[in-house]
DNA sequence: CTGGATCCATTCAGATACTG
DNA sequence: CAGTATCTGAATGGATCCAG
């Protein structure tokens, strides 16, 4: 559990919270758009700056400078620098950045698993007619 | 793949454009902070939405009531009203939710897993260039 | 209790220019 | 090629007030 601090455990109050507000902090890190996507694009494999900027359709310079730092420190991928000219920079994911990528890839998975029926449920929502936000389902 | 729009496949173009753009919206729209924890709480059962506000901490009235309608329009979760005074409205994630709501669980006990390895990367990382061993955890 | 709407500060993110 | 810095508009998020 992410969400709250206390766990009903025997465990020591107090590094209980320091150690999930330090979870949540993560979680805060890792879950957000770009940080995922980039994540998903380094794959098995080694990828250089422009690679992956051509990878990760949309970023921008600035964003995915941002959040390979990020995940860098928090030790999700090492950033490696050949001391050529012109340099060239590549981004590796680490043991525990692997691990992660395969629950994004699960993720990406449900996206297209699920594809179908988020559109209908998309469409049903968006239609006015239907009054979705009036309907009482269970009576009482 | 939802970091780029074209697959090698033999697929209609255009269709897997689409679906992939749609698999990137869908992608963007639930890739954030308040939407996973939120799926998480849920997880438990059927939650009102002043419980939500408890279990999901630190998450204030109006990204609480954003982000639920977001996670409803997706077909994640179903809102129902009760007609009562005052009323009171649940909120339930649906088989797709439930679905999803699985490999936020493994995201969960993957920042659980790594907590310490992610701790000391940071502290590698943020220190200068100085003796690890004189480090101290110094919180925050 | 639930939730919409508004105001306002903070943050985010893109464009651009500049270093090694 | 890779990265930093800055400037600026856009988006986010919190607080507050109002309504059913």
């Amino acid at each position: 559990m992410v969400t709250k601090q206390l766990k009903g455990t025997s465990e020591d109050a107090a590094t209980v919270t320091r150690a999930d507000s330090l979870a949540r902090e993560i979680f805060s890190d890792i879950a957000n758009k770009w940080a995922l996507l980039i994540i998903e694009a380094l794959g098995e494999g080694t990828r250089r700056f422009t690679e992956l900027r051509g990878d990760v359709d949309g970023i921008s310079h600035k964003m995915l400078t941002q959040n390979l730092r990020l995940l860098e420190r928090n030790g999700l991928l090492v950033r490696t620098v050949h001391p050529t000219v012109p340099p060239r920079v590549e981004y590796t994911l680490t043991e525990p950045g692997r691990a992660l990528r395969a629950t994004v890839d699960a993720m990406c998975d449900w996206t297209h698993r699920y594809l179908a029926d988020i559109e209908s449920a998309r469409n049903r929502f968006d239609t006015p007619d239907a009054a979705p936000h009036l309907r009482q389902t269970s009576g009482q």
